[in-house]
RNA sequence: GGGCGCUUAGCUCAGCUGGUUUAGAGCACCUGCCUUACAAGCAGGGGGUCAUAGGUUCGACUCCUAUAGCGCCCACCA
């Protein structure tokens, strides 16, 4: 590694400084009872994935924490891993066989699966080697798979549990049906689109009368399936035809006309056609009821075998039209009409989902979520925002069965065992050999897999040796942070507190963030269907991993969506560079320098300024990250270190160092590197790289590596209020200096004389102080003076808190263009003591508010009525 | 249909429990500087009736109500 720092390129060294890491063993934790743990486990990505925004923003939080408490004496440890993701990378390994000219369902389920692991060792876990550019600090070591050997051995246990105690139940159910992945998906995998669809009226003759209904229908092809028609039974236009029947058309089956208050008289004709099999809605009136349920559809949405032979095999679009059509033909169309409304789509297959009747195997909710509620209304778990808890209890408090079954392969098959001879059945972790009931041995296991979701919420513990309960079971749970979207809040957040409830007896994580959504500039979400989403990768590339986390957190308030395009990582790598450029001047000035402990030194007014700043800083960085304000925290590093440390401590402490006094010399190094190192440490859980590679040349440190250090402490005696104070009296003095220069176009290199009046007694501090007021403003002389100078145009004003500068400019003062200022500055003067005099003239104000804030508001009146005195004076001073 | 959130400079956002903030920052813009850490920079500057209308209060960007626009989440309307 090169010991002299040249200019800032973080391709030199990101690669190598995480593998030096990687080599040194820093990112792996054990069990250590010393110590107190600090763990978090990863959102493990989908094994498809490939890595987004939202993952960066994700994964930065998570690194930050880690870091942050690694350095803070805690046993960090960072879990990271993959879900098989059943669903989506079964859609993707067929898709992958498809163009590959191999159908799926033709090789069958143990081919498929070879295939399936082979992608998977191929093509999966991509997103996790990409974790690593970001810097994250993962115990490797325990990266785990929501289907390897150990987790499939916590999935089974789990679901055997659960059977016996007898929360898991098969039934015979209205599910929400995929026609893609031919699969159950929950309800919250399903997601509504506004569609431009058509309202369809059809009239059904009813039964011995040359009368009809008029029903409307957005499903045409359905009503192969209804089994009734129903009307509302206070609805007076339909009452007499209530208990009789109509004859479907097209089936020509006879079907009762029924009552139910469900049916809504405003809409449509307010007749309703009933479709059990095929409508949620439909399906509870046909139990209540007691109707018939009429299966219409094959797996792949065709029709099936019950309905009239033309339409036999067809797609249901294509039987849609064909019903209409003969519908037409019979002149039972009246009419057609267009109508939005929402239709559910599959989140997996992208298509119209159908509701669908199907044995499936469900979890009974209602009990496992009493204790996820109780642990949240607690506060034992903590939501940030707090917020999102109201979304939690809502969907705990109604929550319903779960639908756990998968029609797939891919997934971790449900482990129940049927006899084939008795019909028996149970579930086991083992294959049974033989029917516990009749003996026989003709077994045959259950075909679907268990929903992804039924196993990544073991994730907190299943991670471990669970149900073993073992050594880093019992010293790494509950995790301390969990930090994911709140998009999956039920999916995922729910369900791990209720399994964390269930068979651990204990909360999984303490605290939750949420993240907000990465957007791009016009507010999308960023997806990769959209493409609106920069390659994280080439975002790394160009700007570095330091300046995109930065970036990243910097813009992300606490579970607020952020508007991202990669512009903006300007503002992490300007600030990379800032502090690289800093660093260098830093270490090529203390060179042959003897360094002092910050005890020893004689502390010089802006040293003890800046110490205090430092101090403050500090303390409210540990805050801000403590309580998961990042994009503060963000902002308080870069002010303090751009703005505090290097806009003027480090332009102050030239004059020291490039001066003869070796004595000053080694005391600003001292100071200077101390706030350097301090500085680095700081900023280490923002930027990782960055700061690696600089304190690996620092020629004192405490630890070989930055990551294993001490995160610096609040030192009370690092304040000091009163120095504080003076030397913002001296910016101030040497700001309006420089705008006095500014405005009036004074060359900046010229150094100009001074007059300057104070009514503060500061005088001393001035005096003492001249050298800084003369290097950073550019100042040759300055002279303290009791009445303010009349030689304008000469001079210019400027006035501060508690003082008035006057600059001479002899002869460049712009005459004209002062006039200007002055009566702008005037013009704006006179505004605000309107202001304030109008609030003082108020009697209920001076009656009813405190005394200190009259005061202020006096004291405020007296300094600007003073200040326009002088303004005025000077306007007319200058001709 | 319910619930939640947002609306502050051209853009992206701070401003948490009402009066020390003359409403701040970054980017963009204007002026002057290649000053030996940094032009990915330095020193200055201009720019906002804080979405609208009411209300509470001595006092509101900050609290309340209504309205508008935007965005999420939930809900079975054929």
């Amino acid at each position: 590694m090169n010991m002299e720092l040249g200019s800032y390129n973080h391709l030199d060294f990101e690669d190598e400084i995480y593998k030096y890491w990687l080599e040194r063993g820093y990112f792996k934790s054990s069990v250590n009872n010393s110590k107190k743990p600090y763990t978090i486990v990863m959102p493990p990505p989908n094994v498809t994935g490939v890595l987004h925004m939202g993952h960066v923003l994700n994964n930065s939080i998570q690194d930050v924490l880690i870091r942050y408490y690694r350095m803070n004496g805690y046993e960090a440890c960072w879990i990271p891993g993959t879900d098989h993701a059943s669903i989506a990378t079964e859609a993707k390994v067929t898709k992958y066989l498809q163009d590959k000219g191999i159908d799926k369902f033709k090789i069958g389920r143990e081919k498929f699966l070879e295939y399936a692991w082979e992608w998977k060792e191929k093509y999966g876990g991509i997103i996790i080697s990409q974790l690593k550019k970001l810097g994250c600090s993962c115990d490797w070591s325990r990266e785990r798979f929501t289907m390897d050997e150990g987790y499939y051995k916590a999935v089974i246990y789990a679901f055997v549990e659960l059977f016996k105690k007898g929360y898991i139940y098969r039934g015979y159910r209205l599910v929400n049906w995929c026609p893609v992945s031919r699969s159950a998906i929950s309800d919250e995998e399903v997601y509504y689109k506004e569609v431009e669809g058509k309202l369809y009226y059809f009239l059904y003759p009813i039964k011995g009368t040359k009368e009809f209904l008029e029903i409307a229908t957005t499903r045409p092809e359905t009503m192969l399936g209804d089994t009734a028609v129903a009307v509302n039974p206070k609805d007076t236009r339909y009452k007499k035809y209530i208990g009789k029947t109509v004859v479907l058309p097209i089936v020509e089956r006879e079907i009762p006309i029924i009552a139910d208050e469900y049916v809504d008289m405003e809409f449509g004709t307010g007749v309703v056609k009933i479709t059990p099999a095929h409508d949620p809605n439909d399906y509870e009136i046909g139990l209540k009821h007691n109707l018939e349920f009429i299966n219409i559809l094959n797996p792949d949405a065709t029709l099936n075998n019950n309905v009239p032979e033309d339409f036999r095999g067809l797609d249901r679009y294509e039987a849609r039209e064909a019903v209409v059509e003969r519908m037409k033909e019979l002149k039972y169309l009246t009419k057609i009409e267009n109508h939005t409304h929402k239709v559910g789509y599959s989140e997996r297959g992208h298509v119209p989902i159908e509701p669908y009747l199907s044995e499936q195997w469900f979890l009974k909710m209602e009990e496992l979520v009493k204790p996820a509620i109780e642990v949240v209304k607690s506060g034992k778990i903590q939501f940030f925002p707090e917020r999102w808890t109201k979304t939690y209890f809502h969907w705990l408090e109604n929550i319903k069965d779960w639908c756990i079954s998968r029609q797939l392969w891919w997934g971790h098959r449900i482990p129940v065992y049927y006899c084939e001879d008795c019909g028996f059945y149970y579930a086991y972790t083992e294959a049974p050999l033989k029917c516990e009931k009749c003996g026989s041995k003709k077994i045959k296991q259950d075909p679907d897999v268990l929903d992804t979701w039924a196993s990544s919420w073991l994730w907190p513990f299943a991670v471990h040796k669970w149900p073993e309960i073992e050594e880093n079971l019992k010293y790494y749970y509950p995790t301390d942070t969990l930090v994911t979207a709140p998009e999956i809040i039920f999916f995922w957040v729910a369900r791990m507190i209720i399994a964390g409830m269930e068979f651990i007896g204990e909360i999984p994580f303490k605290k939750v963030y949420f993240t907000g959504t990465v957007r791009d500039e016009i507010g999308r979400k960023m997806s990769k269907s959209l493409g609106n989403s920069p390659d994280p990768l080439d975002v790394i590339k160009e700007y570095g991993a330091d300046a995109l986390r930065f970036t990243i957190l910097r813009l992300a308030p606490l579970g607020n969506d952020i508007f991202y395009d990669n512009q903006k990582c300007e503002i992490g790598r300007n600030f990379a560079n800032k502090v690289w450029n800093a660093s260098k001047f830093i270490l090529q000035n203390i060179k042959n320098i003897k360094l002092k402990e910050i005890k020893e030194v004689k502390l010089d007014i802006f040293d003890k300024w800046i110490l205090s700043k430092y101090s403050k800083s500090l303390k409210k960085l540990r805050e801000e990250i403590e309580s998961f304000y990042f994009n503060d925290a963000a902002v308080t590093l870069y002010d303090f270190i751009w703005s505090e440390f290097c806009d003027w401590y480090i332009e102050s402490s030239k004059i020291a160092l490039y001066s003869d006094n070796n004595q000053d010399k080694e005391n600003k190094a001292s100071v200077l590197y101390f706030l350097l190192v301090n500085i680095l440490k700081m900023l280490h859980p923002y930027m990782p790289f960055i700061t690696e590679r600089i304190y690996r040349i620092l020629p004192v440190k405490e630890t070989e590596s930055i990551m294993v250090s001490n995160f610096p402490t609040y030192d009370e005696n690092l304040v000091f209020e009163n120095e504080e104070k003076t030397v913002e009296f001296l910016k101030e003095v040497i700001y309006i200096i420089r705008n006095l220069r500014g405005e009036n176009k004074a060359p900046p290199a010229t150094e100009l004389n001074v007059n300057i009046k104070l009514s503060n007694n500061r005088e001393e501090d001035l005096i003492k102080n001249e050298i800084y007021l003369k290097k950073l403003a550019k100042v040759k002389n300055f002279t303290i003076i009791d009445e303010a100078y009349k030689k304008a145009p000469m001079e210019v004003v400027g006035l501060g808190n508690g003082f008035e500068v006057y600059l001479i400019l002899e002869g460049l003062v712009d005459v004209e263009k002062e006039k200007e200022r002055i009566t702008k500055e005037i013009e704006r003067l006179t505004k605000q003591i309107e202001g304030v005099s109008q609030k003082l003239k108020n009697p209920s104000f001076l009656e009813k508010a405190p005394k200190d804030v009259i005061e202020r508001e006096e004291k405020k009146l007296e300094n600007w009525q003073t200040e326009l005195d002088k303004l005025k004076q000077n306007l007319l001073n200058l001709r």
